[in-house]
RNA sequence: UCCGCAGUAGCUCAAUGGCAGAGCAUUCGGCUGUUAACCGAAGGGUUGUAGGUUCGAGUCCUACCUGCGGAG
């Protein structure tokens, strides 16, 4: 599943191989929750962004349009028009973000339906089931995200039911491949024959000690890869590092190491430095809709009133057919103007700034200059973030 | 020319004679396994003008100005 092709310190360059195909690592892979990397068709993701693996959500999935729906479209990827590779989050955290509309017990979850209030129960065997029917590649264990601030008391048992709802996964899984069940095999092509990987979830907020159990108890039970979840989500970003420091050296090496949620790009050099190898974040996609871009001079904020007739791309060393076409100008202009592709052109350059960030990452680590590639690409980040300050000063 | 109605933030409009507000727009900020093309904050006023009544006027009275409607 996971073969290292080089190593500079702890920073890693490696090869995944699923059934529908290799993705090279450290890889950073778009968020595509409903189904959709929302803002961005599928030829741009797959032709000029290159990007090999997307996520998708057995939560959102499950609820809309129902796993009956996509089982007779032939599965996640025939029905979305995808033919890569495909990861689906279980919907652990979405039980999480929904807060107080949700109840955990041992069996599972019980919450209601953010779409029309239905009371919806969710528990490793749904969950594994869903995820069989979408016939994603890579499967998420089903887990209980604490909050990031969670005292012991509270992140103790909640690491403990997300170990034993991890073996329930594994088991259910594995009778859902014996069985065929999975739905993305199905296809004729003798390529696409092999199993669904599963990749089991550390947790634990922000207590190393419960983090290293965590981790041990996933790892006696087994996984293709293994995933840090509970980052993230508002705690302060020297606990981030502190976990993963602490978890991170301790994740089999010949595994996947995936550290969900994560993050600016600024966190995936750090986590990269780290030894992981895999992530996922919103924020190039949501923030592009939102206005924000990521640039390699840092963040610039489309909305300002400073571009208004900026001539010069969002990114004067960015390759990507945004930043040779258009002008801050335009995009300012398009954004405020509330027009659909403001979102759909800031989303496609986030995307290729983090995708061609990752690039350059993996040819870093291979030729041995990851250290000298992190530290230029940090200086320019924060050198753009102080020249900004100077302005507003 | 006469009669009526209206004039309040950039725009559209609120406000028993008692602290002049909202929505939109503007400016700025936030967003980390998406309930999010979203959320939040700020700036912005001689209430058409000039008088009067009143403890107190956006509100009542008078004149004028501007706009709209009607009559002629």
């Amino acid at each position: 599943m996971f073969k290292e092709i080089a190593r500079d310190g702890d920073a890693r360059a490696g090869l995944i191989t699923t059934r529908r195909g290799e993705i090279e690592t450290p890889v950073f892979m778009p968020v595509g929750t409903a189904g959709t990397v929302k803002g961005i068709r599928f030829e741009a993701l797959e032709t000029e962004l290159d990007a090999r693996i997307i996520l998708g959500n057995t939560y959102h999935l499950w609820l809309r349009p129902g796993i009956d729906v996509i089982k007779r479209c032939g599965g996640l990827h025939r029905f979305i028009g995808w033919p890569r590779p495909l990861l689906t989050d279980s919907g652990g955290f979405q039980v999480w973000s929904l807060g107080d509309l949700r109840k955990i017990s041992e069996e599972g979850t019980e919450f209601r339906s953010h779409l029309d209030g239905s009371l919806q129960f969710l528990s490793p065997e749904v969950s594994m089931q869903v995820q069989a029917a979408l016939g994603s590649d890579i499967v998420m264990a089903f887990d209980e995200c604490a909050e990031g601030q969670a005292s012991v008391e509270t992140a103790r048992p909640s690491m403990e039911l997300t170990a034993r709802w991890a073996r329930r996964s594994r088991t259910e899984f594995d009778r859902m491949q014996n069985e065929s069940a999975d739905t993305g095999r199905t296809d004729g092509n003798e390529q696409l024959s092999g199993r669904q990987a599963l990749f089991g979830i550390v947790q634990g907020a922000s207590h190393v000690e419960l983090r290293r159990e965590s981790l041990q108890r996933t790892i006696e039970i087994g996984f293709d890869g293994y995933a840090i979840g509970g980052l993230s989500v508002g705690e302060d970003k020297s606990v981030m590092w502190k976990v993963v420091d602490a978890v991170a050296p301790q994740m089999p090496a010949d595994k996947p190491r995936y550290l969900m949620g994560v993050g600016t790009p600024e966190d995936l050099l750090d986590a990269v430095s780290r030894g992981v190898d895999m992530f996922d974040c919103v924020l190039p996609t949501r923030n592009g809709r939102t206005g924000q871009a990521f640039t390699s001079q840092g963040k610039v904020n489309v909305k300002n009133a400073q571009w208004a007739v900026d001539t010069k791309p969002l990114d004067e060393s960015c390759e990507c057919s945004v930043c040779r076409r258009h002008s801050r100008a335009y995009l300012r202009h398009l954004y405020q103007s509330g027009e659909m592709l403001a979102g759909v052109l800031l989303t496609h350059h986030n995307l290729a700034f983090f995708l061609d960030t990752m690039r350059r990452v993996r040819q870093s680590i291979r030729s041995g200059e990851f250290p000298k590639f992190r530290q230029s690409f940090t200086e320019k980040l924060n050198e753009g973030e102080q020249q900004k300050a100077l302005i507003i000063a």
